[in-house]
RNA sequence: GCGAGCGUAGCCAAGUGGUUAAGGCAGCGGUUUGUGGUACCGCCAUUCGUGGGUUCAAGUCCCAUCGUUCGCCCCA
């Protein structure tokens, strides 16, 4: 073919998929708006420093999956590769902590990550995330994910579970660290190549390897949960406590690990046992180091983001599309009463009509056909002959029965819908 | 970055070395003039992702390349 294509691991949203993506939209951000949470939108692309001291060198997204490009000024850019770092650079740079003590923001929108596509897993994919910052209160823990269930459960989605873990502050993490180095170091020969490779720059990754062999290895690995200093439990716990009380079902995961540096504390994904390899639908944690990191002062906060295409996978398989046929499918022949019949259509639509013009001046018996794959329920006719009398003819199309009408009284004498 | 499968019209799809590339859906036109969902008829790929090679002969075999799908890795 020498026709231009999408770019490997994009995708054009089509017309038929379209209602899925308004209904998600819809519904989130009315739920997200209900919590009191405000949208903001950052630029698509950033400095790449900003993912880099945000997100962590050693991570892969950094390490080997953004999207980065010198500009004619020589700077370097990345097309963002999650939403968090630009919200948070975004906080510090407009002082929005200057506005109260917590902000509650979430945003939605395209995310670059160059990694090989495969179900559910693009190159560009669509997030929508929210982030609470200024609290280190369990009960923002417990709000953020109970807004993220809140969102799930309406969509109608099933089959989901909660997956919770808490990483600790960094000291926590260091001596956990060392004891998992500890615990595993004797298994060396027998860990796969991956996994020997992490022990030394990211060990807890390990605990989620999906190689049966490291997976025997790491069942009786220390846990995290047993290395949390008494405020980390504290908090942990705190969080475990109003979960149940708010009668969240969670599974306690001390091999859950999330990807970027950022987390502390609390992390948690909602994963769907109706994806395929990658499935979870929200992730999410406590970052409460970001923001002084990247220039702010000390500031906690939390925040998740779901994936919006494993979603609209998830919706696909639980209804059916919307109806998108029209109220009303026009059928008009003559130049005259095509012109006419524009202008009814017009006004029909100002009323609320939903009308299909049929454009294809082609005779009556095909515009008849398609009127009725159009699945309008009736249709308009306007020939000459309606023309001369200033009539218009009305036709049920699931009865068969047809009516003459007067033009001017149209609006009024038209059935009420549905 | 690694592994496996696939790539024939808008969509689904037969075809596995031999003259003219089944079929279905959709689309378009028609079965005489202004009436639909059925039926019938006709049209719709000089060409099988692309490039090279083997052969008298390739959609069919080989190589490369691109794309796609699923998995690894990683993540939403």
């Amino acid at each position: 073919m020498g026709t231009i294509q999408t770019i490997k691991g994009t995708k054009d949203i089509l017309p038929q998929q379209i209602t899925y993506w308004q209904y998600l939209e819809k519904t989130a951000s009315e739920i997200l708006s209900k919590a009191c949470y405000q949208e903001i939108r950052t630029p698509i692309f950033e400095q790449t420093p900003l993912f880099e001291r945000g997100i962590g060198e050693a991570t892969d997204v950094v390490g080997k999956e953004m999207y980065s490009f010198v500009d004619q000024g020589e700077h370097s850019l990345t097309l963002r590769p999650e939403g968090t770092a630009g919200v948070v650079r975004a906080y510090i740079q407009n002082k929005l902590f200057a506005l109260g003590g917590i902000q509650r923001l979430w945003y939605s929108g395209a995310m670059f990550r160059y990694e090989r596509p495969q179900a559910g897993r693009q190159r560009q994919f669509h997030q929508i995330g929210l982030e609470l910052l200024g609290s280190d209160s369990v009960r923002a823990d417990v709000e953020v994910i109970a807004v993220a269930t809140d969102i799930l459960t309406t969509l109608g989605l099933k089959n989901l579970s909660l997956q919770l873990n808490s990483v600790g502050d960094q000291n926590d993490r260091e001596t956990y660290r060392q004891a998992l180095i500890d615990y595993l170091t004797p298994y060396k020969d027998d860990l796969d190549a991956d996994s020997v490779d992490r022990l030394s720059r990211n060990p807890l990754r390990i605990l989620d390897s999906k190689n049966p062999k490291t997976q025997e290895i790491t069942v009786n690995a220390p846990s995290i949960l047993d290395y949390l200093s008494n405020s980390s439990r504290q908090h942990f716990e705190g969080v475990c406590g109003l979960l149940t009380d708010l009668g969240i079902g969670y599974q306690l995961n001390p091999r859950l690990v999330r990807g970027l540096d950022y987390y502390t504390h609390t992390a948690f994904e909602i994963i769907s046992s109706d994806l395929g390899a990658q499935a979870t639908v929200c992730g999410g944690g406590r970052y409460d180091g970001l923001v002084s990191q990247l220039g702010g002062e000390k500031t906690s906060a939390i925040g998740w983001a779901m994936g919006m295409e494993r979603l609209i996978l998830l919706l696909e398989k639980l209804q059916a599309l919307d109806d998108n046929s029209p109220d009303i499918y026009f059928v008009s022949r003559g130049e005259k009463a095509e012109n006419q019949a524009l202008i009814i259509a017009q006004k029909l639509r100002q009323n609320d009509w939903k009308v299909e013009l049929d454009l294809s001046g082609s005779n009556f018996k095909k515009q008849f056909k398609r009127s009725d794959r159009s699945g309008a329920k009736m249709c308009l006719i306007l020939g000459d002959s309606e023309v001369e009398t200033n009539t218009i003819q009305l036709k049920d199309l699931i009865t068969g029965e047809q009516q003459t009408l007067n033009q001017e009284k149209l609006v009024e004498s038209l059935p009420s819908k549905k």
